[in-house]
Parts: structure tokens; C-alpha cells; sequence
RNA sequence: GGAGGGGUGGCCGAGUGGUUAAAGGCAGCAGACUGUAAAUCUGCCCGCAUUGCGUACGCUGGUUCGAAUCCAGCCCCCUCCA
């Protein structure tokens, strides 16, 4: 009997992990973790990641599972997910996807194009050339694929890399990649729930929480990874918090100036969040309410009408 | 009391006669988003309105075709010497 997927998504600090661990012990769930930073081992106390206790409390998955070292993408996000999902359902236990990046539950709900692997060279080439000019670059994509550069703005580097990187290892443009793929998840089989609590009163907790990370060891957590030396250009090495603490190491910045840095960055990404939430999930469930039992009522009752839904089939 | 320095848009901070509603940063707002996504990028950000108008650089006057920028007086702040 499959159970049906609930997916949480909430900006940064709206309190999913203690959400995510109460639904799980109430619908006898299990927790899958959508968050592009917490699924690097190295990084625990900046990146909010659920601590020994919580994971006692229910099965978490996909949590700190990756070395930092690793490049993770989407892609394997996805693959990796769906594997998981399906485990869990399989068990007869319900999949509580919950996390923080947007792109994350979008390829899951929506469908994820296969994509070749790009090779180290290719991906240096690309970053060659955008790295001496975004401009030019953006040029030169014009040329091999309009209908991408057309879309991508002339500033935007990084999505210059990626078109880039996929013509210099395939010698095909990224949009003939670009097709569409079913999702993992049948329409009708999941339920999508959106936490969003004011902003103002967020963006204070964020503050709070991260002066609250330096005090239980934050500093000590970025230095080991500081430590190891790794490519700058690493997923990992653009955690908020860890920037700003190697500016700090490095003599560059004061700590306090570290400190306000990731605050700040954490701001503006929890700013996005809810723009993702807005925009690209206007389907989804709201739930304004910061109060843990009336979250856990919301979802459960959304998930018991699905379920039955399902069951009836 | 004497000698200097300074008062700029929510904040910080450039600007020293016109091309300045005034660089840049911060804060804020809005948006984009198919493998770096805690990333990357875009727009708005004095008010009102359709390329326009109004009001703006401590205050009050003055010089000038034209001043945030020059002059005078006044108010306030800082440093140093008494």
C-alpha cells in the first residue's frame, strides 16, 4: 500500500526540522532531507542540520551524507530521492521530503531533464571563458545556442558556464538536453505545504540563531573545512557563514564583520525563499502560523484526505 | 577662549560651480530560476505623474545665467591647544 509524499518547503529558520520530526512520529514517516546544504557531512552546526537527538527521534535521510569535497548537483539530488522515496513506500511508511531549495522540489514535482556528465575540462573551458568575460561569453553562446543566450541575461555567469559546459562536452547545445521529463512523483500522489511566517519576525530569528551557531562551535566547524584546502569554487564553500570565516582566518575581515556577512547572506536567501514559494509554488498549501501544533494539524489534515484518496484506488 | 575638521537621500559614504535626483555600499522591496541553487542574475529604491513636474545636500541670506559645491552670518558635532 502506498502511503502518499508530503514535501515541505519554508524559508531558512521557520522551524522545519522540529516540523518535520512531529509529522514524522505522528504519520509514522520518515524524513528526506531537500536541502543543498545540509546534505554535506562537514557542515553541521552552519547549515542547521538536525543534531544526533533529532535523528534519534525519526529515520532522516540524505543528511550529511556527502563529503564536502564532492560537487552534488540536482541531478543527483533527484536520482538519489527518488530512490529513497520509493524505499520508504515500499516499506509502507509515508516520505516527508523537507527542505529549504526550492530548485530541489521543483525537479522532484516537476520533472528533471537527463543531462550528460560534464568532464573537468569542459567545465574549465567554460569557466575560461566566462571568468575573462561574461559578455563575451554570452556572445559566443549566441552563436551555438540562441535560444539559451536569449534567455539568459548577459551578466549572469554561471548560467553561461553551465550552457557552455554542456557544448564544450557534448558538442550539442544545453537546450537540446532541455526536454521535458516526467516527475518522479505522480500528480496525485503527493501534497505540497509551504511555511511562511513574517518576515520581519524571521529575519530576527535568523540573526538570533546565527550568533547562537558561533557560540556552539560554528568557528571551529568552518576552520576544519577552512583546513582542508578545497576548491573554492566547491558547493560547499558557498554555505552561509563559510565566506566570511575564511576572510576572518585569513586576517581580512573581523569577526564581527564575518558575522554580519552571514547574517545578511542568510537574509537575502530566506528573501528568495519566499519569492520560490510565491512564484513557483502557488499551488502549494500555506501555512502562516509558527505554532508547531497548529503546523502539525494543517499537514495532517491535507495528508489524510490524499491518503484516503489513494487508498480508495 | 584659541587652532583645525565636519554637517549629503532610512543609514554609511563619494562628490568641491553646470553633463547631479546626486557614485558606491548597507538596509528594504519586487522578480527570474532545468545539475554550484545557502548559488547565480535582473529591476525598483525622495514624492507624484505616461519621456514630465515638484521637493532636496544643517539653517538663513548672498554671489552667479547656473550652487551640494563659492561668500557671510547663525546653529550643531568632533579633534587638538588653553
Amino acid at each position: 500500500m502506498t502511503r502518499p509524499a508530503i514535501l515541505i518547503h519554508g524559508p531558512t529558520a521557520s522551524g522545519k526540522t522540529e516540523l518535520s520530526i512531529q509529522l514524522a512520529q505522528d504519520l509514522c514517516g520518515e524524513i528526506v532531507n531537500a536541502d543543498a546544504m545540509q546534505v554535506y557531512r562537514d557542515l553541521r552546526i552552519i547549515t542547521a542540520r538536525p543534531s544526533d537527538e533529532d535523528m534519534a527521534r525519526a529515520p532522516h535521510h540524505l543528511f550529511g551524507v556527502v563529503d564536502g569535497a564532492i560537487r552534488y548537483s540536482t541531478g543527483e539530488w533527484r536520482h538519489d530521492v527518488a530512490a529513497r522515496i520509493q524505499d520508504i513506500q515500499r516499506r509502507g511508511r509515508v516520505p516527508i521530503v523537507i527542505g529549504g531549495t526550492g530548485l530541489y522540489l521543483s525537479a522532484l514535482t516537476e520533472g528533471l531533464s537527463d543531462m550528460p556528465d560534464i568532464p573537468d575540462d569542459a567545465r574549465g573551458e567554460a569557466w575560461k571563458l566566462v571568468d575573462a568575460s561574461t559578455d563575451a561569453a554570452h556572445d559566443k553562446l549566441a552563436q551555438i545556442d540562441p535560444s539559451t543566450a536569449q534567455r539568459l541575461k548577459p551578466g549572469d555567469g554561471q548560467r553561461i558556464a553551465r550552457a557552455l559546459e554542456v557544448w564544450f562536452a557534448t558538442g550539442q547545445p544545453i537546450s537540446a538536453f532541455q526536454t521535458p521529463k516526467p516527475p518522479d512523483l505522480r500528480a496525485d500522489e503527493w501534497i505540497g505545504v509551504a511555511l511562511t511566517p513574517r518576515r520581519s519576525d524571521l529575519y530576527q530569528r535568523i540573526d538570533a540563531r546565527f550568533e547562537a551557531m558561533v557560540e556552539s562551535g560554528a568557528l571551529e566547524e568552518v576552520r576544519a573545512l577552512y583546513e582542508r584546502r578545497l576548491d573554492p569554487s566547491l558547493p560547499i564553500m558557498k554555505a552561509h557563514g563559510v565566506p566570511g570565516f575564511q576572510a576572518y582566518f585569513d586576517g581580512l575581515a573581523s569577526l564581527e564583520t564575518a558575522i554580519s556577512r552571514a547574517q545578511r547572506d542568510t537574509r537575502r536567501y530566506a528573501k528568495r525563499q519566499f519569492t520560490w514559494i510565491a512564484n513557483q509554488f502557488p499551488h502549494w498549501a500555506r501555512i502562516p502560523s509558527e505554532d508547531l501544533e497548529t503546523r502539525v494539524g494543517v499537514v495532517s489534515a491535507l495528508f489524510a484526505e490524499i491518503d484516503a484518496a489513494m487508498m480508495k484506488r
